[in-house]
DNA sequence: CTAGGAGCTGGACCCGACTCCAGCTCAAGC
DNA sequence: GCTTGAGCTGGAGTCGGGTCCAGCTCCTAG
């Protein structure tokens, strides 16, 4: 309970974040790390708290269905620090804005399948014929 | 405008669905169209209004993240007429209830963004410092 | 008759996001 | 001292869902 060690493994993290080992190495690829991992003896990833606290809002984003490369741009802006707050609220009010749609289309579908699903549950509920 | 064509072409049906002619293709041979679509002279496929209806419900389903397949399977049943009314109902619910869940955790998503907007705006909103 | 425009087919290609693999290095335990 | 397990790298492969293309056939209008 009162662990909060200050450096972690690839494979710590993994099981943290529920991402794969595999997509870890990905991300970092990718760019989306806010701080270029620093490495321990035998070259090995040292991950820290907070880069599982990062990683944890990329799966917030990615699962939003933000793009990877939208992360990557969010995450350069968070590189350079202060002076990019105002980029960042924008990248993060139209990612916002992104999910409003998503959920009211995901509510038109909701109603288009209710009505059917009403219409089968009818159609069965007719005893014979 | 007092058009109800009885028969339409991949092109008519594309600006009806707003799917590319391609996609039209590609649905059929994935098989998702509920009666293997007919051929007018030269080989050309005629739709009918009910085919464009029945496009706008595999649209609906696959903006709801149902995948080809599980469509395929949808329209098989359909395609067999009665007696598979229950296996219907079945897969509408499951897709309705992975809408929820899609809601729910968009929703979750929204949380979290919402969070961070706010510390942004009021990071922002500090005049000086 | 001939140039366009819409369709047709089969198959190649693309893109995003992972996922897997071979071949290597360590460190620890038996 | 040797096996095992976790990591490392670069690069290839996969999967879903389209998208594009060459080369051909029609039909219609000029």
């Amino acid at each position: 309970m009162s662990d909060s060690p200050q450096s972690l493994t690839i494979g710590q993290v993994a099981v943290r974040t529920g991402l794969s080992v595999d997509t870890l190495r990905f991300y970092e690829r990718e760019g989306i790390l806010a701080n270029p991992v620093r490495r321990g003896p035998g070259g090995r990833r040292v991950y820290a708290e907070h880069d599982v606290d990062w990683l944890n809002l990329c799966i917030v984003l990615r699962s939003s269905g933000m793009p990877i490369p939208a992360i990557r741009r969010y995450t350069e802006l968070a590189r350079q620090g202060a002076g990019t707050e105002g980029d960042r609220l924008a990248l993060l009010r139209e990612q916002q804005g992104r999910i409003f749609a998503q959920i009211a289309d995901l509510h038109r579908c909701l109603d288009v399948i209710n009505h059917k699903i009403a219409v089968y549950e009818d159609h069965l509920d007719r005893p014979a014929e």
